[in-house]
RNA sequence: GCGCCCGUAGCUCAGCAGGAUAGAGCAACGGACUUCUAAUCCGUAGGUCAGAGGUUCGAAUCCCCUCGGGCGCGCCA
């Protein structure tokens, strides 16, 4: 457990114990001890940790809470605790006030630690899986596929660090009516470069890059499908970009810092028969009717607003057939829990696809899918669109280029999912203080050139495991100045703030954090010398800093952004 | 029409397992570099938390309604 959570811990134990004692002794009564929690209060006059226990048991006890809360820190014992004093404040709050340097020995946990400081075990080693991404392999990746690519990633890297068994997966919707346009929006191309007449269907790509595939193939075989029949060279066609498409995400995605597990092809769902599978399971379960010539599915008796269609007139399975197929797979493959990032546009889908899990004998709560709302892009003050289909878009590979991986992941982690999101360019290429991305990476490279410094004085950071329990109580007591104890304190909020981002699965947590330490430690900078005469204050300094630039580490670690050691 | 998300400082947003006086960055204004990187810091100013009601000792936070913005409501994915 790390130092936070034991101090709350303890300080939680002796309160319930203050309060029994109260109770047995008859000067409070009361049946039951609410669930009450120790918060640190915004404003530090309120002490470190604050218990709001004494307004949760008014009613019951009917007593004013200031009176309970009197009575609670009456009877409570701090021996061997860090409290310097206890007070009741406000409505009823027991306000615990504890030594200044309390934290400190946080320091040589977080150097002992190291790259796993923050780990912890949430999660018991269960597997869960996070599905991200997931876009369409008829063309490039656009704005929206970035920003569930960074918010997918850093979420999978605070679920490992919080001890789930992780796998990251990329569904390619390799299969459908898109791909049929694709098919033919890659003829038409093929017949217009070669002088013939093409026309690209409704639904159809229009984008330049249909074109370059088309272009690359004519170079590399000719005009030899000219005579081919049109379903076969379409498929040809098909799987030549598709081939290439796909191996263009990757490197894109790899560009962009972000790798996966397995990539899933939802043609491999039709080819291996799950997707009759699945529809013949619903049959049987009697949860499927015919109508119109077409398969429907009874979801609006699973939560959903209306029946859906499984299997088309045509004959040919709907996405949502093969969705359906997709999910069981997945906790057939014993993910305990599954988590799916999607846009916001695909919400309705949401009740569907757990209605279908729950036709199928599967607990639909085990399936949490993360509705991101939609990225808005601004260049010159103005909205930049967006459209696959146009061929004029930005894309994922485009942010990267312009804006650097850095910032643009760092962009798309600084807000909750459910916002709308405008990203604007101009202030992202920006190489200035208005860019908060270099605002944190400023701070680890300020770290850097201290230790640079020191190390060129000839003044080196002892071994930790060397360092002499006396030794390091000694270091921690020199860090007094208010500005290293907001320092100190905001290291140890670290592990904390992973639990919440790992529970709440926000990222953007990691991403506020990483701001509020830098803020501090700049704070730091600005008031206190690391290299001074002092031998130990430079020694207890230079523990501090390592420690710092190991959070920071940990922490760009998660949202996938590097730690220059000069800027 | 129905459903989901959002509405907090001039701008972009934190805060939303209810807690004490609502925060940060940018923009504005005033200060701080003979000292480890001024991509920094310190200070000033800036608010009917969209609006109305309800629950509560206590509401930006939870519930209901209204208004405004976005997105869904396909035999598309």
């Amino acid at each position: 457990m790390y130092l936070k959570d034991e101090v709350r811990q303890t300080l939680k134990d002796r309160i319930i114990r203050a309060l029994k004692k109260a109770i047995d002794e008859k000067v409070i009564v009361a049946e039951t001890i609410p669930d009450f929690y120790l918060e640190v209060p915004q404003d530090p006059g309120h002490g470190d940790f604050a218990a709001n226990i004494a307004m949760l048991m008014a009613r019951e006890a009917k007593m004013p809470p200031r009176k309970i809360g009197e009575l609670i820190a009456a009877n409570i014992d701090t021996s061997d605790t860090p409290v310097d004093r206890v007070e009741v404040a406000g409505p009823g709050f027991i306000n615990f006030y504890l030594k200044p340097t309390w934290a400190n020995v946080v320091i040589f946990d977080i150097l002992t630690k190291g790259r796993d400081y923050g780990r912890q075990e949430l999660g018991g080693g269960r597997k869960i899986q996070v599905e991200f991404v997931s876009a369409n392999p008829t063309g490039p990746m656009h704005m929206g596929n970035a920003r569930g690519a960074a918010l997918g990633d850093a979420l999978s890297s605070i679920l490992k660090l919080s001890g789930y068994d992780v796998t990251k997966e990329f569904y390619i919707n390799d299969a459908g009516n898109q791909i049929e346009n694709f098919g033919l929006s890659l003829e038409a191309r093929y017949l217009e470069l070669l002088g013939q007449e093409g026309h690209i269907p409704e639904g159809g790509y229009h984008g330049e890059d249909i074109k370059d595939h088309m272009r690359n193939l004519i170079a590399e075989e000719g005009n030899r499908f000219l005579h081919m029949d049109s379903p076969s060279r379409r498929a040809y066609f098909i799987e030549y970009a598709l081939k290439k498409n796909i191996q263009r995400m990757k490197d894109d995605l790899e560009n962009f810092g972000v790798y996966f597990d397995i990539w899933f092809s939802e043609q491999s769902l039709h080819d291996t028969g799950k997707v009759n599978e699945v529809i013949n399971l619903l049959k049987q379960k009697g949860c499927t009717y015919e109508k119109d010539g077409a398969l429907w599915f009874t979801a609006s008796e699973f939560g959903g607003d209306k029946d859906e269609v499984l299997i088309r007139t045509n004959g040919l399975p709907t996405y949502f057939a093969s969705d359906i197929a997709y999910h069981k797979d997945k906790f057939d493959r014993g993910f305990d829990r599954v988590i799916d990032i999607w846009g916001a546009d695909h919400h309705g889908h949401v009740a569907r696809v757990k209605g279908a899990l729950k036709a199928l004998g599967y607990d639909p709560d085990r399936l949490t899918v993360i509705l991101m709302q939609l990225v808005r892009l601004y260049r010159n003050g103005e909205i930049a669109r967006m459209s696959k289909r146009t061929g004029r878009t930005v894309t994922l590979a485009d942010i990267v280029e312009e804006v650097g991986r850095d910032a643009a992941r760092f962009f798309f982690n600084m807000r909750g999912a459910d916002t709308h999101l405008d990203f604007d360019l101009d202030l992202a290429i920006k190489q200035s203080d208005e860019n908060p991305v270099y605002y944190v990476q400023y701070a680890h490279a300020r770290i850097c050139s201290i230790l640079r410094q020191a190390s060129e004085q000839g003044i080196s950071l002892p071994e930790i495991e060397s360092i002499p329990l006396a030794s390091k109580d000694k270091y921690a007591l020199l860090l007094t100045e208010k500005s290293e104890i907001d320092l100190i304190k905001k290291l140890a909020d670290f592990p904390g703030e992973i639990r919440l981002a790992a529970e709440n699965l926000s990222p953007y947590r990691i991403t506020n954090y990483c701001m509020e330490l830098s803020s501090v430690f700049h704070s730091f900078y600005n008031s206190c010398r690391v290299l001074t005469d002092d031998k130990d204050l430079t020694n207890a300094r230079l523990l501090l800093v390592t420690a710092v630039r190991q959070v920071l580490r940990n922490a760009f670690a998660i949202l996938g952004i590097s730690a220059p050691e000069r800027m």
